[in-house]
Order: structure tokens, then C-alpha cells, then sequence
DNA sequence: AAAAATATCGAACAAATTGTTTGGAGGGCT
DNA sequence: AGCCCTCCAAACAATTTGTTCGATATTTTT
């Protein structure tokens, strides 16, 4: 990529996370995010469409952190063969990615404009759900279907997560993982 | 109340449940909904100061309906005597009055600006979260703070009437029910 | 190192939207 | 009947969005 190019997203990306810890994603306007970032206005359209785009840019690039370890994990061995510990061990990982990033996602996550933040968060952690239902597929009742019990796994943590912000992240995030693991089993 | 301003009130109403069937909230301009009801604009700025107002009005009224009975049991009798029979009962009830305005809550719910809708509804349904706390405080395990259980069960209705919306309402308020009960014991 | 390609800038622009103000017409309330 | 209130339409400033342009600067390629 053009070095010039990286520079500009780079300054926009800043600005925007600057932004979004001031005021609300539907009070920024994309001449906010100009001043901030010293970007003119035709070099921001060449990038990117509109504003809800720039914010499905920022997710994709939070989520291919937060999730990067699981896609490796993904790839280099059998996941249905993994054991509840491992589990476990997968869920602490991206909180602790999470917490890496835990401004930006803090910022987004508590705004008006979060759902498309939601829906990309929600795409990612229903891999999980899928593979969780692989391996225990019976784990505690017939009853609900299988679709409902994976939304509830995925907004399930989801709720945690937005406990862990409103708390100011200061549980670890292994007692976050024994909550979620409570939850679920 | 002034004949002309409920004549009024109501087509802004209407005009606005009409209109988030066909398009996002976000998309939904105030001209868009002058238009649709024949109101004036001045109009319009007389009784709502935004359009994140007018939803917040409606909203409250949906509320207003959907937990209209349960306000009442609350008044008449000592909730915390009730038995688990009647708390079925009750989210039966509520699910009922939820089909019957279910095209605007539908709308409202699968669009992007949701999020005043859903605090209002998380304010309602925080208050059976206490009530059911109060009944049956040691329903499974003691590790999950109480705060975080109560955010639990608020989503986790949430996450089923979103369930439910997908799927047309097919399912009885009274399977809703049986999910529900499943979930929170 | 020179040439070609490409990214940025800034200004200017149309269009849409928001929210306010005005005066006057007409229906509601007592 | 007469007062009061609500509505409406039109006009308005201000803000925001998204596009286009040529000039300038920088990166990449040869």
C-alpha cells in the first residue's frame, strides 16, 4: 500500500478513536473527524463512503485482532476435538484482547451507533456458538432450539462484556471466563 | 386534551409506524414524516424537540400498553408472595400485549436506532429482574454477581423476542414462556 | 535520477436536512 | 358569541453531506 495512503487512514482511525470517547457516534460528523485528523474532504470520499462505512472498517480491524489467535488456533488443529478446558483457555484469550483495545471498543460499544459494531461482533462470536454445539451439543436441555441457544450464548457474552465496561474492566478476565462458562453450561 | 392536538398526535403516530416498516430508523426523516401525516412542520416542533424524542414518546407508550397489567398486579397485591406459577404467567401476558404491537416493535427492533427503545424496555424489564430476585434469590449458583444476573435475564428476554420476531411469531407466547423459564432457572 | 503514476489538498458547489420564526386562518372550548 | 389555542405555510439561517476540479506533492517504477 501507498505510504501515503497508511498515513491517512492512520490519522483518520486516530481521530475517530479520539472522537468516539468525546460524544456519541451519531453526534460525530464526518467534518469532526477532518479537523481531527488534518485529512481534506475528498481524501476521506476516496476512502471511504460514508461514515456507518468507516465504522464497519474500525470493527473489522478491532475483531481481526481480537479474534486473530482463535482463526490461527482454527487452522492449525481440529477444533471438535478440543476439550472444555481449552475451551476456557480460548474465551480468556480474545477477553484479553479485548481489554487490549478496551477504549475504542468502550467508546463504540456504549454509542447509539453500535449495531453495526453488534452485527460484526455477532458474526464472529456465533463461530464460537457453532463450535460449541459441536461439542456439547446436550448440555443442559432439549427444550430451546438449537438457533435460539446460540443467540443467547452470543448476546450472553455480550452482556458480560458490557458489565466488564460498566465496571471499569476490573474483574480479570478469567472471572469473566467462569461467568461466561456458568452461563452456558 | 385539545381535539386538534390528539388528531395531530395520532398522524404523527401513525405516519411513524408506518413509515419504520419500510425503512430504517435512521433513514426515517422528519420531512418524511411530515409528509406521511399532512402535518406541519411548526407542527411537529410544537410537540417533539427531535426525532429521537418522537421515538422516545412512542416508545413510552408502547410500554405503557405492553406492561399496562403487571403495573396493576404490582398495586394490588404483594409481589413477593407470588408463586412461580403466576411469574409464567405474567411473561405470558406480557408476550401477548408484545403480538399485539407487533409490527411497530418489530420495526423498531431490527432497525439501527433501537437503542432509546431498548433502554426504556430494559427500565421495565429490570423491575421484574428485582421482583424475581427477591422470590428466588439462590436460583442456581452464587459465582455470577447479582447485577450481572439481573443484565442477564433482561437481555436474555430481549434475545428471545428478537427470536420471535425473526421467526413471524410462530411460536405461542406460551412456548416464548417455557424458553424463558428454561433460561433464568 | 527522471518519468510516470498516484494521493492529497482545498475550494467551491448542489442538495438535503434541521430547527426557528412569522402572521394569519380556522376550529375548539366556555 | 367570543376568546383562545392549534395548526399551517412559507421563508429563513445554519449545518451537513457528498461531488468535482485543478494544482501540488510524494511515492513508485523504470
Amino acid at each position: 500500500m501507498d505510504k501515503r495512503t497508511i498515513k491517512t487512514l492512520n490519522s483518520i482511525y486516530e481521530a475517530f478513536t479520539s472522537l468516539i470517547n468525546t460524544k456519541d457516534y451519531d453526534d460525530i460528523t464526518i467534518q469532526d473527524i477532518l479537523d481531527k485528523s488534518n485529512v481534506g474532504r475528498s481524501t476521506f470520499y476516496t476512502h471511504f463512503k460514508t461514515k456507518n462505512d468507516l465504522l464497519s472498517k474500525v470493527s473489522q480491524d478491532i475483531f481481526e485482532h481480537v479474534f486473530s489467535h482463535s482463526l490461527q488456533e482454527e487452522k492449525s488443529h481440529d477444533f471438535s476435538k478440543e476439550s472444555i478446558y481449552d475451551f476456557k483457555h480460548l474465551i480468556t484469550h480474545i477477553l484479553y484482547h479485548i481489554r487490549d483495545e478496551k477504549d475504542l471498543i468502550k467508546g463504540i460499544l456504549l454509542s447509539n451507533g453500535n449495531n453495526l459494531f453488534l452485527s460484526e461482533f455477532s458474526y464472529h462470536l456465533t463461530k464460537f456458538a457453532d463450535s460449541y454445539f459441536n461439542n456439547y451439543p446436550y448440555s443442559k436441555t432439549n427444550l430451546i432450539p438449537l438457533e435460539l441457544k446460540k443467540r443467547l450464548l452470543v448476546d450472553g457474552f455480550i452482556t458480560i462484556l458490557k458489565y466488564w465496561i460498566d465496571d471499569n474492566f476490573m474483574e480479570t478476565p478469567e472471572t469473566l471466563t467462569a461467568y461466561f462458562i456458568t452461563l452456558i453450561e
